[in-house]
DNA sequence: GCCGTTTTCGGCCCGACTGTTTTCAGTCG
């Protein structure tokens, strides 16, 4: 998939433009091109094949013509111009928060700096404060602000920015003239990674709440403190934003401030085609004596609800269709924790984890679970204690041992078994055979080509023993880039052998990512989602990192491994195995 | 530059805060 490669061509593009002073709707329409590529389900070469880039809302004859060029020759030549009569620094500084284009233009060309290093010294000596409409604050701003891109350099991921966003939320309830409050934005969108932390809250007296919260001990330094809207940095550098507005507005401002930007852009522009306005107080209507009268905001669902829209959860409101199902009434009833029955990959303190298997047991009654499967490592795995094919005997009868004692609840056998440069799995067939579940997965020699990969791990699929293919990409999300693979192939030898595949919940990893595992279900595919924990007490809650993913991916209960009973799970499995032999 | 249930031309989402100014431009989400 190049949609994300272009994509990001196009919003410099539009970054340029920008710097300009072009048309702000040419630059919009770049925008919005940049944005609906990136989040298109098909792949751009695909479309371009198939002669039908301008499907995508936001494509027509220009920007198509440029994806086209881009796909021939490996290059936009309008982009190559811009970028040739425009300085790397002018760019760099949008960058800053606080310095869009008119400043970034305006320091460029009266102070001539080369780089944000060349910046910072002369905010250091007061030169900027030479600059008409600058002075003392705002050159402390960018400096400020440089610090701050050196230090946080980009995105949160998901499993930060969760509990930090969950404490703040609880530590401002305790206020007394809260009458709600939650965390908003791409965060409650379950997005992996996150640019800030939005926090809503509806109060009759917003300006005691921004006092409570520039006060909260997390707090590094202010950046904003207005009658109804804060900001701060933590002590972890990260931005918190908050908004506080009135409870009939709740509702609209949630839905505003969760977005995503595109999704209320349609929203909006739904509202007009009305003759209604929406903004984060509420949906409005002109009365006949031309004033405007609310007819929604109090709740998310009563502004959908007023819009002619089913409601729609924020895990997918990202303008990949649901506006449209939402027309028709069709949005999906998405997998939600009460569904989730099990986990399907834990490890246990015979390999790297850190629990005995009768912790494990309890930690899954804890949770209201009826099964766990444990997934040790096999035994190539020696840098996590892998166990050789004797200790795994050994392991099978202590499960044994431990479902006698146990009412309710299950261990299931199983193994996070490798899958070997040539396809095969890690163990004997006599030890696969007295497995309940298989979960197999790549853990070495991850630099082989494309095709040979996707060999390997199709090889593995094949393998009449395998349940569930865990974390098919390897990636770890800001760290290590997954490993080139055909995935569509994967989902395929997947569909048809009957091998579920894993959304693994580590919030390191989220892989598969909601946009694999939303084309991975519609060609057919089970999947599974498993926390990988190694620590109960840590991990099995970032089963809600898993759900986030696949609730972004669209996926219903139905989809998933792990909202069915043991007795369904076993003979799903059991079925694979009497096809493959 | 895109797009059409007021349309093939004339629109294009909306509001808060800051910092600099005396009424607002720039930035952000």
């Amino acid at each position: 998939m190049r949609n994300k490669e272009i994509g990001a061509l196009f919003d410099e593009i539009a970054d340029i433009l920008e710097l300009r002073g072009e048309n702000r709707f040419r630059i919009n329409a770049y925008r919005r091109g940049a944005q609906s590529l990136t989040r298109a389900l098909r792949d751009i070469d695909e479309l371009a094949h198939d002669d039908a880039l301008t499907a995508i809302p936001g494509i027509g004859r220009d920007l198509s013509a440029k994806i086209m060029e881009y796909i021939e020759t490996g290059t936009i030549r309008y982009l190559d111009e811009l970028r040739e009569e425009t300085p790397d620094v002018l760019l760099e500084m949008l960058r800053i928060p606080g310095v869009g284009p008119k400043t970034s233009r305006l320091i460029y060309e009266e102070l001539g700096v080369k780089s944000l290093e060349d910046l910072a010294l002369a905010a250091r000596e007061h030169r900027l404060q030479l600059l008409p409409k600058i002075r003392e604050k705002t050159e402390e701003n960018i400096l400020k602000g440089i610090e701050f891109l050196e230090r946080s350099g980009g995105r949160i991921p998901l499993g930060t920015a969760y509990p930090l966003a969950s404490r703040i939320v609880s530590s401002l309830s305790e206020l007394e003239v809260v009458v709600e409050a939650s965390f908003a934005g791409s965060l409650r969108r379950m997005r992996e990674t996150v640019g800030d932390i939005d926090i809503l809250v509806s109060s009759p007296d917003p300006e005691a709440i921004i006092q409570g919260f520039t006060h909260l001990d997390i707090v590094e330094r202010v950046l904003a403190e207005g009658k109804t809207k804060g900001s701060v940095i933590t002590k972890e550098h990260i931005q918190v934003d908050l908004r506080v507005v009135p409870s009939e507005s709740y509702g609209a401002a949630l839905n505003y401030f969760t977005g995503s930007k595109e999704h209320n852009i349609r929203l909006r522009e739904l509202a007009r085609q009305r003759g209604m306005k929406l903004n984060e107080y509420g949906l409005f209507r002109k009365t006949r004596s031309g004033r405007e009268k609310r007819s929604a905001g109090a709740s998310e669902e009563e502004v959908y609800e007023a819009l002619g829209l089913v409601y729609i959860p924020p895990e997918i409101r990202e303008d990949t269709g649901e506006i449209e199902a939402s027309k028709r009434g069709e949005i999906p009833q998405l997998v939600s924790a009460d569904d989730i029955r099990g986990d399907l990959h834990v490890h246990s303190d015979w390999s790297d984890g850190v629990s005995s298997l009768e912790d494990l047991v309890r930690a899954g009654l804890g949770r209201g679970y009826g099964y766990i499967v444990v997934s040790d490592h096999s035994k190539s795995l020696r840098i996590a204690n892998g166990l050789s094919e004797n200790r795994l005997l050994r392991q099978i009868e202590e499960i044994d041992r431990v479902n006698e004692k146990t009412r309710g609840f299950r261990l299931l056998k199983g193994s996070e078994v490798d899958i070997l440069p040539d396809g095969s799995l890690d163990m004997s067939e006599k030890l696969l055979c007295m497995l309940d579940i298989v979960v197999v997965a790549v853990h070495s020699r991850f630099k082989m080509s494309r095709d040979k990969m996707t060999k390997r791990v199709i090889g593995a699929l094949e393998n009449p023993y395998s349940s569930i293919l865990a974390h098919p990409t390897g990636r770890l999300i800001g760290e290590r880039d997954a490993y080139g693979i055909d995935l569509d192939a994967v989902f395929d030898a997947a569909a048809e052998t009957g091998t579920a595949i894993e959304i693994n919940a580590h919030p390191s990893r989220l892989d598969l990512d909601a946009a694999a595992a939303r084309r991975a279900a519609e060609r057919g595919v089970l999947i599974g989602i498993g926390t990988d924990s190694h620590d109960p007490a840590l991990d099995f809650d970032h089963m809600r990192y898993g759900l986030g993913t696949a609730r972004r991916a669209w996926l219903t209960p139905d989809h998933i491994l792990n909202t069915r009973s043991v007795r369904s799970l076993l003979s799903i499995f059991r079925r694979k195995q009497k096809r493959q032999q």
